[in-house]
DNA sequence: CTGAAAGCGCTTACAG
DNA sequence: CTGAAAGCGCTTACAG
């Protein structure tokens, strides 16, 4: 069967093709009477517009690309859904990718979705430094960043104040009376950077001395728990955990129960994101 | 600036739009030398063939439709992040759009993404009932379900053995000793009653009368706080409860701790999923 | 107010 | 092995 075709719509109702366009598409002036018949065919017929002869037109589709690191962290899956939201309301469409925070993966993504010709971009970006994305630069299809951006790069972002969040979490530790604070960061993004600059800040504004062994690294949410065992097998020396994200800190109290490491009493931990889970 | 087209490979190239066509496909034959100086020129211009006038000419626009209700729901996110995956490496993009649980959302839904032409749907249904989904059926365009399904709807889909999640779940609390056990449950859909099936079969299989006023329906994971907050103040009598999904699990645990009521010692509680932030 | 024609970017028979 | 032409489904000047 398949869809009906405009040429279908004009034959019903008797129109040229060109009369039916513009009764469907209130364009130009078209008799009453004529764009009463091509409507009722249309409705007959279940017309509806083929995007694709449109948007090879119109050089628009409608569409834009969301990347992100994976859906599977809720602060992203609160981040897309608000994005289709507003874009299903202006009859946009999105497409999702995941860069799974791999850069290879971003740039794949970014190759896709700019092959198809989506009308505008919206990236979480994994890396602070814009390495390997020349192919979104000399595109000139619209971008912007979410979450995290990258100094230098001309375009508009929507972001929270990283630094300050490294400073409020390691300060409200630190009026607890904490002075050994781990700090279990994300990795190459702007507000891994910008966290741990407000962490340090923190700690120098304290007098603390900042020990190198107490940051780490998790290249992916998922990874906490072994990092923090790891951490934990090593030895380290800490009362407190800060952690990059809220993902993260399921996976750190995780390593501590498993120990039978109490929390707050004999580890504290903080986090941002504040999902819902974690309000318990 | 824009995309460059075929025209442009073929002009550089020296040769007509159908042989660099042929090139690029690796269709018929197409003279080595002819086909290197192609390949060359689509690389020097970074050609990527347009998605449109290729859907156009194929029918087909190589992009799937995913609905489900909400990716804030995990466990949605990891079902569609599965999906893209695969997908993405048979050369498929996915449209996401989410239905909240409410049909009329679900329907526009279908009819937004049947008028971008997806190549087929993967939906998890809000209803067990057919009902206003005509436009679905009659399209031709395939879709399967998932986590759902409509029982007589002639189509694949991939689901639990969700009456049996309703005997596991009530079995194991009445082996615990509970006999009041509250079910916090989903509404409409296959997996609500399939589970609710287990559950009523379960208690009835121990002689435990079935008391309505412990089965309480929410409309959408988020406002399982307010009904387990509206079940407690009205003095339901249970020693447990099981929740349809983690999701609501975490509600429910919310409402219990804001009334001091300890878990389990007090009231039980036992949910479906297995989510990465339930297993702390 | 309406229709014929061109063209968006591609692919595919059909001839050479 | 290669090119000219038609056509996918639409919209938009251009004539009447």
């Amino acid at each position: 069967m398949g869809y009906a075709t405009l040429k279908d719509v004009a034959k019903m109702a008797g129109v040229s093709l060109a009369t039916a366009s513009r009764a469907l598409n209130n364009r130009g002036d078209v008799d009453q009477a004529t764009r009463k018949k091509v409507l009722e065919a249309a409705k007959a017929l279940s017309y509806t517009p083929n995007p694709l002869a449109r948007g090879l037109l119109s050089g628009t589709t409608k569409t834009i690309g969301i990347l992100v690191t994976t859906i599977q962290n809720p602060f992203y899956a609160a981040v897309v859904t608000g994005i289709e939201k507003v874009l299903a309301a202006e009859g946009y469409t999105i497409i999702l990718c995941s860069s799974h925070e791999e850069p290879a993966a971003e740039r794949e993504a970014i190759r896709t979705l700019l092959a198809r010709r989506v009308d505008g971009l919206i990236i979480a970006p994994v890396q602070s430094r814009p390495d390997g994305l020349e192919l979104l630069f000399e595109s000139n299809v619209p971008f912007v960043f979410v979450a995290r951006y990258m100094p230098g790069i001309d375009t508009d972002y929507v972001v929270c104040d990283d630094e300050a969040v490294g400073r409020l979490a390691t300060e409200h530790l630190i009026a607890k009376g904490h002075r050994r604070i781990m700090f279990l960061n994300s990795s190459r993004n702007s507000s891994a950077e910008l966290r741990q600059r407000g962490y340090e800040e923190s700690l120098k504004a304290h007098g603390i001395p900042m020990d190198p062994a107490l940051v780490r690294t998790v290249q992916n949410g998922t990874q906490a728990e072994e990092v923090m065992a790891t951490a934990l097998e090593e030895g380290v020396q800490a009362t407190a955990v800060f952690c990059f994200c809220d993902e993260m800190a399921v996976g750190v109290l995780r390593a501590l129960a498993a120990r039978g490491i109490r929390v707050p009493e004999e580890m504290a931990v903080i986090s941002c994101d504040n999902l819902a889970f974690t309000a318990v």
